[in-house]
DNA sequence: CTATATATGCTCAAAGTTAGTATAAGTTTC
DNA sequence: GAAACTTATACTAACTTTGAGCATATATAG
């Protein structure tokens, strides 16, 4: 019967343990995931479409029964349906179409989770942390690597090409780190060969030994689940911008530098801090509680909580991003 | 097997005629769409794994079967699962799972489109256009058909949960218009029964005699193709801030005030004149090409084009919309 | 020639943003 | 207990962006 396929829902999971947004991994023999090699992966497993109502509802099911975690917030974020996405495809497996999600909860201590273990979500992307400033990994192996590419390229027009493709995205030359392009970085380090995934999807870029070697550009996750987290990264970056998204990953009252931190750590980049706190007292998206933190460090801070009115006057409030670090690289080119 | 089901690719194409955004629509059984009873409908057909390498290429191929029109821009909108989504479904039918795309074209004059037909996209939602002012159509019809909706709540609570809603969404009382939420909208009157899909889908929301008419709220499409279309409109006029995609509906040379029409036609509300050529100049988005465009009217305006070198520097330039018509509406409650 | 329509350059004030300084109120170290 | 450090919060000066309008240029219609 044509037209017949079957659907994999799959679930980026996000958390904020302290300064750290953390991801759900579960092993991949967990999820059913063969040809992982105890590999990790998102949570995920297929859509019934007689026993789920929604989609969302069928996502739910699988991540209560793989995590046990309840989820509260779930958007969809994208569906991926081309051709080998699972290396299995090529040894005669099925056609998978895989509908990934971005869930954001509040991550509860010590609770068990079934299969599921927190994963810093920079542990895949290093390249994306910039609160320390440029991140290492792209002087030392990024940009060789992407210069290499470039050079690889058969023809002049497809050289130029690349280069720009390159600055673009990873912000050499005189282009600006844009944050919310994690996607287009990852898909350009897959095509340039630059993450393990290439290598293991069998596509055989050059016959140069040293892309056989191990790659240290992160930890891969089985099957597309690495680009599928790139996407959610993205949409996330975007979203908190325009809407109150951040206050889902809160506990119910924080001092504004918790959630000054805590909107780093996702934008992956520091903020000023007069003028953040400034832009979420001024748009009206917090509210005292009265109450003062009992903290370690220096004058103790007063705590606030979401203010949920906001909702209903303004057009769609987020956390605006002050950025101060806006650091210019070297490009690649030489 | 279970996990399996029927994936449909369904297509919102989009083309500036003049100043009228148009989509192509076909007719039901054209489609393959039984029960339409030669409604209209998007483009649409399933997706074939063992034929398809994307799903994008098995759009492009059922668009291109249907209308002969080859897509250039397109974009993946949402995947739409839930159940009872198709009127037939509740008689025993499959259950299909679409996937929804926009993807934006130059409108060609007179080139045969095999069963498409180019239609105001307003045709089906007359309240989302604010060019000239706010529709009639919500003061006459809709504000009021809401405000019984309201009253019609089972509690208290309910009843005031309503009302925030119908206010936020549709600018009542003191909240503003916001020009994205037109999937809001929509899903509002259609759970409000104010849409001829809330009646045709067999939801039995009142026994009111009034619920039985024929509703003057826009031209209905087959299946869920107007939420489609809805999610459609909320996207494109989100995209047109933030990535230069208007051009893509643009001929190669025009001048700022056809411009400026095509992005008041999809914005639906009036732009401040010369703020609106401070933006696009200052933005850098486009260039001139020396030559005048031959036109009636006034005074002959200079023909710019789109400046591709935006894309390498900048992050991610859109044009802005410097609106005029900032309205205040009067409460649902009365 | 006059009225009218459109194009385009310029100004000006209000509002918002960036990047600071200054000071208050705690903890940690010695 | 004083010094050093950390964090919180108020305030300000310089700069940028935005909204709204005026003025003038160049066409067509009559």
């Amino acid at each position: 019967m044509p037209g017949v396929v079957m659907i994999e829902l799959s679930a980026v999971i996000v958390a904020m343990d302290k300064e750290v947004p953390r991801v759900l991994l579960v092993r991949a023999d967990v999820s059913g995931n063969a040809g992982g090699d105890g590999q990790e992966g998102l949570p995920c497993g297929p859509f019934d479409p007689s026993g789920h109502r929604t989609l969302d509802e069928g996502l739910r099911r699988w991540v209560d029964q793989q995590t046990g975690l309840p989820l509260g917030y779930v958007e969809q974020l994208y569906t991926f349906g081309d051709r080998f996405r699972d290396p299995l495809e090529r040894a005669g497996g099925p056609r998978p179409v895989s509908v990934g999600y971005l869930a954001l909860v509040r991550k509860t201590e010590g609770k068990s989770l079934g299969e599921g273990v927190w994963n810093d979500w920079y542990r895949s992307f290093p390249w994306e942390d910039w609160r320390a400033g440029p991140p290492e990994i792209i002087d030392a192996v990024i940009a060789p690597g992407l210069a290499q590419w470039c050079e690889r390229a058969a023809s002049r027009p497809e050289r130029q090409l690349r280069r720009e493709r390159a600055d673009l995205t990873f912000a050499f030359g005189d282009s600006s780190w844009d944050n919310e392009r994690v996607l287009e970085r990852y898909e350009l380090l897959y095509e340039a060969g630059l993450v393990a995934e290439t290598a293991r999807d069998g596509a055989t870029l050059s016959g140069d030994p040293r892309d056989q070697r191990p790659l240290p550009t992160g930890v891969p996750l089985i099957k597309d689940h690495r680009r599928i987290l790139a996407t959610a990264m993205g949409r996330l970056r975007a979203k908190i911008k325009y809407r109150p998204v951040i206050f889902e990953l809160m506990p119910p009252s924080f001092t504004l530098l918790q959630l000054q931190r805590a909107v780093e750590a996702l934008a992956g980049g520091r903020l000023h801090k007069q003028n953040f706190r400034r832009l979420v007292a001024h748009e009206g998206l917090v509210e005292r509680t009265g109450q003062i933190s009992a903290q370690t460090g220096g004058r103790p801070a007063e705590l606030f909580r979401f203010s949920r009115g906001v909702v209903l006057k303004r057009p769609a409030p987020g956390v605006r991003l002050p950025v101060r670090v806006k650091p210019r690289r070297k490009s690649s080119r030489k």
